[in-house]
RNA sequence: GCCCCGGUAGCUCAGCCGGAUAGAGCAACCGCCUCCUAAGCGGUAGGUCGCAGGUUCGAAUCCUGCCCGGGGCGCCA
């Protein structure tokens, strides 16, 4: 309807321009929104006031030029100029009602759009080092990332989702040496266990699992593993120096075929316990990119090469450094360090050429807010092979603030001191945290109460829209007890009888939804689709409240059920884009 | 010091590529179950849109400066 609207304008434009009201060169992107208020008709166009400067003309006035040249069309019953120079649209009854026969007839496809035009779309979240469980920090990136990704589906893009796991860098030395570590506490020896070791639960899991499958093949004894380590960071030391020393004894003393089964241990049982982890909660990935198949097919040294005949590269102090500085990034960044391994940005460039390489129209990134000042130097990257870096779509999400009632939690992997997704999910289901992730936009900073989400109250209106799912099920359930059917093509014919302001605010709701996904899509914020889903559920308690459906006039009884059976179609394809389930019953 | 995000009702937040009297939920107060689930509905009250300038016919929205809160500025990832 929108669209007609707007070609209705865009014709009446010409028609100005065409008997000179309007310059010949006149350009105007034409806005038609759905007026606010209801008093201002169904649409509200504010081409005439945009457009009064060039026409040098009274924005009033030339509204009214403009609605003389608007065509007729069966779907328009009136329109009007109003304020200082909207002109505001009235659409049939007719006309609207096609909202509740597209919802019924095309099911869970109603609100699917064409606004990618099948473009690809490489959609990267999450991404957390495989060095522990997730934490509920990375919940909000996953539930966003989610969201995200079936949005952009749903308008019409070809999404592939995908997650990179950092299985390269010296976090996982840290971790696979901290298991070994454990494993030999359960070999019965005794260790100070280092100050910059994962400390968490899982690492004795999975060193209880590395025993039971290499009983003592890798038990060294304590003393030789600790033989003239400096000092650790409670001993006045370097708690860095410390752990990388101990790595590199984990490896001197195992060799590299066992350091290797240590190490990919405890990368396949974090890895799949995150896979878990994220299916439970509802977010699945096509890709999961290893970062070390990108050193190893020798990916990350063919992209510095790159980088290197183009003279972007050069030698300081040691090191090889890009110069990114000259991309627009504020300093140049090292990329090959003095020891000659590859820094975490070397891959990164590697892994972003790779992602262009492989043919997407567009590439987004979900990174935690703490990231931003790595922005310019990817894109710097992405300059200096000669892409555009608006390729690229970087989404910050920023943090969410953990709160048990007002005491504020601090989180640290390291120590193992933090609630983990899975914790969340137990508390408050993963509904619940899903759409309380997503309800914020991603640069809002998230309060998040565990005690309020735990308590199920409803302040958390995950349950309220789906209630309103579950009523119109329960609607139906009725029906089906009282011996009656719905005819759903007799409700079809008498859709004209839902004249009451419930029925026709209902209907607006139902015929919004395919507006909502592309104004969402097109910005890139799921959130409006919660908030959306949220106004629509309040039409249907209001309706629910204000009329009985199962009436005894069959042909007003079908006809509400259809409205409500749309109604209750959009809440279910809304909830499903955003990773929540719609209940029949609650 | 520089960079990013936020500062809208008591609380948590929408609205922000300028548009019509600034919205919602929660909390508060007053009502509504003989009726398809009261996890609901109706109503009342509540706001110098951080502050000060500027641009504009029109600014919560755009620009500049300042104040407050959070985060970031590694040969870490």
């Amino acid at each position: 309807m929108k669209e007609q609207l707007r070609s209705l304008i865009a014709t009446a434009v010409d028609g100005l321009i065409a008997d000179g009201t309007l310059p010949a060169d006149t350009r105007v992107e034409i806005q038609v929104e759905r007026a606010r208020d209801k008093s201002h008709g169904d649409y509200a166009v504010n081409t005439a006031m945009v457009l009064a400067k060039q026409a040098r003309m009274k924005p009033r006035e030339l509204a009214e030029r403009l609605v003389a040249a608007i065509p007729d069309d069966p779907g328009v019953a009136g329109v009007t100029i109003a304020g200082p120079g909207f002109i505001n649209i009235d659409i049939t009854a007719e006309a609207a009602y096609t909202a509740v026969r597209d919802a019924l007839s095309r099911g869970q496809a109603y609100g699917r759009a064409d606004l990618g035009a099948g473009q690809r779309i490489n959609i990267e979240f999450v991404s957390a080092n495989p060095t522990g469980p997730l934490h509920v920090g990375h919940g909000r990136g996953a539930a966003f990332g989610g969201a995200l990704a079936s949005l952009l589906a749903t308008a019409g893009y070809d999404v592939h989702r995908e997650y990179y796991v950092n299985d390269a860098g010296r976090q996982m030395d840290i971790l696979a040496t901290s298991v070994w570590l454990r494993y030999l506490e359960l070999e019965g020896e005794s260790l100070r266990f280092p100050d910059n070791a994962y400390r968490g639960d899982y690492v004795r899991t999975i060193a209880q699992r590395l025993m039971h499958r290499e009983e003592d093949h890798f038990l060294h004894p304590a003393e030789v593993v600790f033989a003239e380590l400096p000092l650790d960071a409670c001993e006045g030391g370097d708690k860095e120096e410390y752990i990388d020393t101990l790595i590199a004894r984990a490896k001197t003393l195992l060799g590299p075929d066992a350091y290797e089964v240590v190490f990919a241990l405890a990368l396949e049982t974090v890895l799949e316990d995150i896979r878990e982890d994220l299916g439970a909660f509802g977010v699945t990935y096509d890709e999961w990119f290893s970062e070390r198949s990108l050193t190893d097919s020798g990916a990350v040294d063919q992209a510095l090469q790159r980088l290197d005949e183009a003279g972007h590269l050069y030698e300081s102090e040691g090191a090889t450094w890009f110069r990114s500085s000259a991309f627009g990034d504020e300093k140049d960044r090292v990329v090959r360090r003095e020891n000659g391994a590859v820094t975490y940005f070397a891959s990164d460039i590697a892994y972003h050429l790779n992602k262009l390489d492989r043919g997407y129209d567009q590439c987004i990134d979900i990174w935690g807010a703490d990231h931003h000042g790595y922005v310019p130097r990817v894109h710097a990257a992405m300059r200096a092979f000669g892409h555009e870096p608006d390729q690229l779509d970087v989404r910050l999400v920023q943090f969410a603030i953990l709160y048990r009632g007002s005491e504020r939690m601090q989180m640290s992997t390291r120590s193992g001191q933090f609630v983990t997704l899975r914790e969340l999910r137990d508390d408050v289901g993963a509904d619940a945290a899903r759409f309380f992730y997503v309800m914020r936009k991603p640069e809002q900073h998230l309060d998040f109460d565990l005690e309020l989400a735990k308590s199920q109250s409803n302040d958390n209106p995950v349950y309220y829209i789906q209630y309103a799912h579950a009523r119109i099920c329960s609607v139906m359930a009725q029906l089906q007890e009282k011996g009656l059917e719905h005819d759903d093509a007799n409700g079809d014919r008498h859709l004209t009888r839902l004249t009451e302001p419930h029925e026709t605010e209902l209907v607006s709701a139902i015929g919004r939804y395919p507006e909502v996904i592309e104004i969402a899509a097109a910005a890139r914020e799921p959130h409006q689709i919660a908030h959306f889903l949220r106004e629509l559920a309040s039409h249907v308690h209001t309706y629910y409240n204000a009329h009985q459906f199962l009436v005894d006039d069959a042909d007003l009884r079908d006809a509400r059920l259809n409205l409500v059976l749309a109604a209750r179609q959009v809440i279910r394809n809304g909830l499903h884009l955003l990773g929540v389930s719609a209940p029949d019953a609650m």
